[in-house]
DNA sequence: GCTAGTTAATTTCCTGTGCAACTAATTTTG
DNA sequence: CAAAATTAGTTGCACAGGAAATTAACTAGC
């Protein structure tokens, strides 16, 4: 197994010697299952970044996401949120509770309908934001850095042609 | 907003009404955030497929990719499934346990380490995976169905770009 | 051959999250 | 207008998974 190979079958360790063999038999190789190779690639993908706001800002995925909404239109529900992110709505309230604790961002009960609460970044919350999406833009721009510009759009056609089909398919129903 | 764009925000809702306005100021757009698109889509596209295996089989997906491992390379052990698939080694151990409980592999302590065992799929096993894995090919066929072959290999041209800088830039160091 | 490390796997502890039940505000129906 | 249904958000519960401690088997150094 070359290193070409073993960086193909996922295999990213140091001191290793007696991780020999590459499969032999033929049933099913998950490093050619897109749906294994795109989770994985996200993942790792994801994961790198979160430690940039985790270790830097204490901030986790979900809490990052409510933060990039309201840097964008400043003045939104956890529905909206939910709907924009598909993430639960218990997960975007629990975000929304932390975010409110550390006083990243505030909330007042709408005037229209009680039931709901208007969220807005504070002060506090766009400070930490103005120096966080520069970062983490950077981040992902080193990411895509070796993509020519045609390869970066592909991508994100492919991405929306699969994002179309999973709504056919089963996605939820 | 028209329904292409409500498609792209992410939003996936049917009698709603007011989730009106698309984004107006200008920060950061998740939508056009790479690492939030591809997790996204990965994310979904994972929990659809992995519905095949948990409603049907009843396999979290720790369990379905030991599985494929073994379909592919009939004797493993668990410290190779970790280097393989990146998860950690206690899912790993729990996956394999799990698996051992349903009688779909068996392991033996190895002849040559007593530490560490080797997992074989047992009749059993590999009578579930000869009806499991043409169903997720399936699968996955109808999710790629609407790619043209070049799409396709661009696609996995592009993950490979992707994984290879993730190596360069922090993924774990 | 004994002690000190190392390694494979398991287990413990803890956090995040999904689901479902719940509360409170609002709308609909009769 | 009262009762029923709906909706926004919260909370209780259970479970999956990561980090770190633990156990058991092996290796290296002396």
């Amino acid at each position: 197994m070359n290193a070409e190979e073993e960086r193909q079958a996922g295999l990213a360790m140091e001191g290793d010697e007696d991780l020999a063999g590459p499969p032999t038999k033929q049933e099913l190789d998950l490093n050619q299952f897109l749906p294994y190779r795109l989770n994985s690639l996200a993942d790792r993908i994801s994961q790198a970044l979160a430690e940039l706001y985790e270790e830097r800002y204490q901030l986790n995925i979900a809490q990052w996401r409510v933060l990039a909404w309201l840097s964008h239109c400043d003045e939104l529900t956890a529905k909206k949120i939910c709907a924009y992110t598909n993430m639960d709505k218990a997960r975007v309230s629990r975000a929304i509770q932390a975010l409110e604790e550390r006083g990243l961002i505030s909330r007042t009960p709408a005037p229209e309908d009680q039931r709901q609460q208007d969220l807005h970044l504070t002060a506090v919350g766009r400070k930490l934001l103005t120096k966080l999406i520069p970062e983490a833009q950077a981040w992902e721009a080193e990411l895509v850095a070796t993509l020519t510009a045609g390869e970066y759009r592909d991508l994100l056609n492919v991405m929306r042609k699969l994002e179309r089909q999973l709504e056919r398919i089963g996605d939820k129903g």
